[in-house]
DNA sequence: TTTTATGT
């Protein structure tokens, strides 16, 4: 009977943990769904298909979300909203920190005496400008990192980045942003290719969206790491059907076929005046 | 310095 009692006891205690995990599974969930939506349009990147080499989860950051690799010791992707802002003033350059979400170690000093930089694939400026300081801070994370050749970084990308802050966020009511890595076709000819642990890309895309046009419009871009630095912009375009072949990526999971088809299938200079940037000489060189 | 590394 004493036994019995216990049971019955150790029973309500189960029951009362399990309502705990359940709620709070389903409250991290619903956390998790609020995030992504608020940060991405169309659904966070997804694979194309189940390949080692575009495994990656996804970390939540001030301002930005990251697609992490444990394989490439890299992330695939980065995904973040701007605006024009009237403000431009920004908080001093914070330190770099590494990311103890990392499987692997990837420490500040990592890259030192490799030649290439450690750039930023959600950018400084541009996330401080639009989502404050917390959010300039967590650009810093070493997973926010991969090597990218000095003329690439300071030159080529900046002026990029550059052209998406001060002349296409003004021109719509918002952006979605994804920038990441383009490795080479197969995984062996690059496997040793590193900087400590972290594989070094052949190139970077960014995709910019202007979700709120009607349609919706997108510009996308490779750049290899071996440029000088003062190429015209539009000499690096591509359709974002391209960046998916090349990354293994579904870049809008949710949005339906034939709007995919049109956004993605082409490139369609309409309403970005890219001339006006695209060989506007870089801030450093 | 809207990007960094390097050297002090």
């Amino acid at each position: 009977m004493a036994r019995l009692l216990r049971w019955r006891r150790h029973g309500r205690r189960l029951g009362i943990a399990l309502v705990f995990v359940v709620a709070g599974t389903g409250l991290w969930q619903f956390q998790e769904r609020q995030y992504r939506d608020e940060y991405t349009w169309m659904g966070v990147p997804g694979q194309e298909s189940l390949k080692l080499t575009s495994l990656h989860r996804v970390f939540r950051n001030a301002g930005y979300l990251v697609g992490w690799s444990d394989v490439r010791v890299g992330s695939l992707w980065v995904s973040y909203q701007l605006n024009a802002v009237e403000d431009s003033d920004i908080g001093s350059r914070p330190s770099f920190r590494s990311d103890w979400r990392t499987l692997w170690p990837v420490k500040t000093s990592s890259y030192a005496k490799s030649g290439y930089d450690r750039g930023h694939l959600a950018p400084n400026y541009a996330i401080a400008a639009v989502h404050g300081r917390e959010a300039q801070v967590d650009t810093f994370f070493m997973s926010n990192m991969l090597p990218q050749t000095p003329a690439l970084n300071r030159q080529l990308w900046q002026r990029l980045e550059e052209a998406v802050m001060d002349h296409f966020a003004p021109r719509f009511e918002r952006l979605q942003v994804i920038s990441g890595p383009v490795y080479p076709e197969h995984f062996m000819d690059n496997v040793f290719n590193r900087v400590g642990l972290v594989e070094v890309p052949r190139a970077f895309y960014k995709i910019i969206v202007a979700p709120d046009a009607s349609p919706a419009k997108a510009l996308a871009f490779i750049m290899p790491q071996d440029v000088e630095g003062d190429e015209p912009l539009d000499d690096y375009l591509v359709n974002i059907d391209e960046v998916e072949d090349k990354t293994g990526l579904d870049f809008f999971p949710d949005l339906p076929d034939k709007r995919a088809q049109q956004l993605e299938g082409q490139v369609d200079l309409r309403g970005w005046a890219l001339d006006d940037v695209a060989n506007k000489p870089g801030r450093f060189q």
